[in-house]
DNA sequence: CACGTTACATACTCGCCGGTATGCACACGA
DNA sequence: TCGTGTGCATACCGGCGAGTATGTAACGTG
């Protein structure tokens, strides 16, 4: 029997289950029972770490959407030539995993969709992610017009804005069918901006 | 005093305060009592046209998104030059609904999002007005694309789809943002992606 | 006008779910 | 080792909101 009181690993579990009972059924359709049934955790311990069931929300999305995200893109951000980075990552995507972004789609767009018109703090958190996120692109798009595998005659501002548009719709509506070919035409699509992003 | 029993009327008044709502507070965080209280009607009512609120919400989605969606896209589908209405269209865009859009998103979108995972209904009744949104585009191109106004070494299927994505992506983004730069660089973007559709 | 059906109105039920109150055992510093 | 606070457990509460039971007045129809 390991030792009875480590509070790190209760909160940590309770975020996890939370981030997938939340991936799952949204928000406000996540039932905090769900969340101590499946992280085996009681009420008291949830609450002793989380004033609230907003405030949970809060912190799943600081600590688990936010890595989540941070962690899907960075081998685009890294990249030296961000393009063809972007373009793996674009036809890795569907590849891995599936199933769950098929059916459960994106949390942090799924998220954002359902919250951010309905709270503030939601909103301004997950509005941070994304300012990241996008200012990430537009420096490695810079850095591609510095070193000549990006059209010069283009606004980053705006690519980055698209490029994110597009792969949240993409798999946003993909739900909907529950069928990889929307999916994929989507992307294919993509595929073929990024590809006209290139110098001539 | 009018004529006091006008069961058309009533069911539609309760539709279009049913679809505010859901366009506020998405399906789940609509009360059906604010929904009696902005139309005047009773429960009573509404359980004689309705017969649950999951009912209600596949016939707002039939009988008031689907006509949204419809009306939205009707100007690009009837266009002789898919390409320059498409762009007219999204260029107009912001202007029109601007802070509706801004706020509280695209109905169709937000309702998407928050149900297509969660009840199967709602799912495959959204799907269905997203394949007439696609095929319509999917048509318009393929005419274009006869007449000239469009390139034919792409496909239709998979630039529909991503412009809806796109689309919606955007839309869906711009909320967490409220603001219009993300909304006008991202149709920015989609702006530059449509004409590289043009012939050269 | 009689009568059945349609279109509502009112009042109530009931379950779920977020939140709280309280108790208790373990850890740890003095 | 003794107290004190931290980490957790259990039982309960209150409200909100979907759904229902029942009544009633308007309309169509013979």
């Amino acid at each position: 029997m390991a030792t009875k009181r480590q509070p790190d690993l209760t909160r940590r579990a309770v975020l996890d289950c939370a981030f997938e009972e939340i991936h799952r059924s949204g928000f406000r359709g996540a039932s905090l029972e769900a969340i101590l049934e499946r992280s085996g955790v009681t009420k008291g311990a949830l609450y002793h770490h989380f004033g609230s069931k907003t405030e949970l929300g809060y912190a799943v999305i600081e600590e688990a959407v936010r890595p989540w995200v941070e962690e899907s893109w960075r081998p685009v951000l890294e990249a030296d030539d961000v393009i063809s980075a972007a373009i793996a990552l674009v036809r890795e995507l569907p590849r891995r995993r599936l199933p769950r972004l098929l059916t459960l789609g994106c949390p942090f767009n799924n998220l954002m969709n359902e919250m951010a018109s309905v709270d503030a703090g939601f909103r301004t958190r997950l509005q941070a992610i994304l300012d990241d996120w996008r200012d990430g692109i537009v420096d490695g798009l810079r850095r591609g017009q510095i070193s000549g595998q990006v059209r010069r005659d283009m606004n980053p501002q705006a690519a980055a804005a698209f490029i994110i548009s597009a792969v949240e719709g993409s798999v946003g509506l993909a739900k909907a069918r529950h069928s990889r070919e929307f999916l994929d035409s989507a992307l294919e699509g993509l595929v073929s901006y990024l590809e006209s992003l290139r110098p001539r």
